[in-house]
Order: C-alpha cells, then structure tokens, then sequence
DNA sequence: GCAAAACTTGACTGTCTGGTCAAAAGCGAG
DNA sequence: CTCGCTTTTGACCAGACAGTCAAGTTTTGC
C-alpha cells in the first residue's frame, strides 16, 4: 500500500486560487455528493460513479475536476475537519471552566446534528487506521489538544474542575458529541418516531450537559474510586 | 439491493449442530481471520481472498464452509454481539444504582479493549445503516433497553439517581465505551506512547466512571441548566 | 482395505470499478 | 464569424473480486 500524500490541513487557508464560475459550482457539487456517498458507503463502498450520478454529471466529468476518487475524498475530508477545529480552539484560558466547556459540548453536539454525513466521513476515515489523517492527528491535532489540556489542568489546580484527567475528558466530550451521528440508526431504532422530532436535539444536548458537566464540576468530597 | 436476510440472534442458544471435527475447527479460524479483517477493513472493503489468506486456506475452501462472504460477515457479527448483551441483562433492579452502573461501564470498557475489532466491527455495520440487523435493534435490543430504562427511571424516581434521561443516559455509557475502540487511531496519535502502556486502560475507565457516576450521582441543588 | 463421504484446489466466469483517451460540444474574445 | 480554450462525453481497458465447477485428495465408517 503506497503512502498517498496527507491531508494539506495546514494553519493558513488555501485561496482557491484561478478557479472559474464553472469549476466553482461544479467542485461544490461534486463535494455535496460525495460527502454523502463516502459517508453512507464508506471509501471503498463509494464509487465514483454513484458520486458523479447524486452530482448529475457523468463520471468522466467528474473525474475531469477531481483527477482520482482519492483526491475527492481527500478535499471533502479536509473540510469537514476544518470546521471542527474551530470550537475546540476556542476554548478560553481566561473563561469560566463550566461555561467553556458548556459551549463547546453544545456546538459541537449541533454540529454533529446538522452535519452528521461529516461525522460519520470522519469516523470511517480514523477507523479504516487514518490513512490520510495520521499526520494531521499526531502534529497539529495533537498539539492543539495538549493545549487545552493543559489549561484544564491549569483550572484543575486552581479547584475550579474535579480533578479529571483531562484527555479523558476530551475524548468522552468527542465520544458522546459523535455517537449522536455515527450511531443514528441505532438510536433510531431504540426510541423510534422520537428520535426524529424536533426537541430530540435539545433533549439529548441536556442530557449529556447535565452528565458530562455535573461531573466535573468541583466537588469537597473526592471521587470514592473503586479501583 | 435486495433486502438480505438478517441476523437471527434470538435469544435461545443454537446448538452448532451437527459439526464434524474439522469443520469446527476450520469455521472457527475463518471467523477469527473475518473478523480481523472485516474490522480492519470494513465489509465493502474486506475480500474473501484476504480473510481465507490470514486463515491459511484457499479461497475456494473458504467458500466452501461459507457459501458467501455476507454468510461469514452475519455469523461473525452475529458472536459480537451476542457477547454484548450478557453485562447489559445483568444491571438489575435491586442493585445499588451507582454500583449496577459502575459495574456495567467497567466490564463495558474492558470489552472495548480486550475485542477493539468486535467493536470496530459493530460500529461499521452501524455507521453502514444496519442492512444486517436493522430488524436485531429494533426489536430485541430496543425491547432490552426500554425495560432498563424503566429501572433506571424508577431508581430516579426513588432518588437514588439524579434525574437524567435514562436512554440518553446509556447512549453516553455507549458512546464513551465505544469510543476507546473505534477511535484507538486518533487516542493513539494524540497520546503517543502513552496509549499502549499497560496502565492506560485503567486510567480511562478511571477517568470515566468518574465523569459519568459523579454526573449521575442524586445530588440536593437541581442541576442549572443553559437550555 | 476400500468405498463413500468430506474436504481441497486451480482454473475460470461475469461483474464492477477506477481511470484513460480521443473526439465532440460549448463558449468567450477579437 | 472563428480561433482557441474549457468542458463534456462514450468507448474502452486493466485489475479486483465474489462465486462456480469439475477434478483431485484426504478422511471416515465399516
């Protein structure tokens, strides 16, 4: 297996440079559709030709924007996880501990509900072993998130969270955040018509705020931990 | 795309009827070599040529034990999930909340890591729409998991729980679990060396039982929503 | 020891799919 | 109008892959 290039997911945004009206419209829709597809099939489950088919265009036009179904991919997974990035930097050294994570469990429980084709891309793509992503997680991903870990470590020490390790706190938030998309059809078929209404999205965000945010907030009694 | 038949999965034991000597023998390294391969590949991506490879057969003899590749796919799938469901039955009523939770999220999180592919299998055929046991989830496990939550919201309902919503309550207990498997790539890129060492499942289940308890713990003072 | 049953194999088929190619169709500037 | 560029298309190719088949080999029951 050859190693294809990584993801470009560098700090400073790519310009799209030279692109005509025509290329623009196009590529977009191109992307569109290929986020469904690879989101509901899978990489290897997707094929161009049913991409190109949801785009309304013939594969070998498609495939005159995007020379390979790899570089579709590749363009569609750089944005979605760009987006991502953004509420988790913004979590604030200076903010109220409780409150910053409030607001970045709720954007990002939003995000995954308005964008759910997007989580479930990104979900498959780590767990086909992140070919295209494995730089991207250990260098800028990485980095960013042992910044805020530190400053919840900071916060910890000054009494103001439960003492959680702080990784683990990340990665329960981002659990919990993407299960509500990637495990759609399951939920669905546990609490059936309900899932679909529309205060199913509050109703789960206050659930997991109420868990995830009362279970770290300070307490004097220390966690009786049974291990 | 024809609706395939799908799991049986009913909650009597099949007998294995009727099995020689070596088709025990062989069924068992086939699904063994499956289920490394369909989790590290996803189904569309795994062939039957590379599963019968890490099962040192042929192909062919392969096909001769399964008719076809979703034949192998359904009865791996199908020992997963059975495997699941046991510590799920075992929260009883009569328990001390915390401690059945406790109990449940552990051994949980000790299946994560001890079957990662079992999870990463699951996860896929999920994330897939469930062709497979659609009819699986919404019938016996949904059963499953309404009458836990009746449980669950009588111990709430005693004050012996602070007031969550039971099923969001073990989507959490789900995701959180989940996650340490289907995610290891990213936890692994993130965390570095950190990942593999033997204390780290421990830390985890650590760090998670004390999010998800303290969050659940009866607490006095209702819990302030933002909502 | 031997016939029948169980098992194993390589050669083969039809289909799907990513990607190429060369020719055609639109289209904008002078 | 027309020349040169971008866009679009259908025909085609090579490789992968699920599954078949008929012919072999091994095991088992007697």
């Amino acid at each position: 297996m050859d190693r294809s290039s990584s993801l470009t997911l560098s700090t400073a945004k790519a310009p799209a440079k030279g692109r005509s009206r025509i290329q623009t419209i196009k590529r977009k829709a191109i992307c569109d559709a290929a986020l469904e597809v690879f989101a509901a099939e899978g990489y290897r489950g997707a094929s161009v030709e049913r991409i190109a088919e949801r785009a309304n265009m013939s594969k070998t036009n498609l495939l005159y924007y995007f020379p390979t179904k790899e570089d579709v991919y590749r363009e569609v997974l750089e944005q979605t996880v760009e987006g991502w990035l953004e509420p988790f930097e913004a979590i604030a050294a200076d903010g109220e501990p409780v409150e910053e994570l409030r607001r970045y469990i709720t954007v990002k429980l939003a995000m995954s509900a308005d964008n759910p084709e997007g989580s479930r891309l990104f979900s498959n793509e780590i767990q086909r072993g992140a070919p295209l992503m494995l730089e991207f997680l250990e260098t800028r991903l990485k980095t960013l998130v042992d910044d805020k870990c530190a400053i919840i470590r900071r916060w910890i020490d000054e009494k103001r969270l439960a003492p959680i390790d702080p990784y683990h706190l990340i990665f329960t938030i981002w659990a919990t955040t993407q299960h509500y998309a990637d495990f759609e059809v399951q939920i669905g078929a546990i609490m059936g018509a309900q899932a679909g209404k529309p205060g199913f999205q509050d109703q789960a965000a206050h659930a997991v705020l109420s868990i995830i945010l009362n279970g770290i907030r300070p307490k004097d009694e220390p966690f009786g931990t049974a291990l």
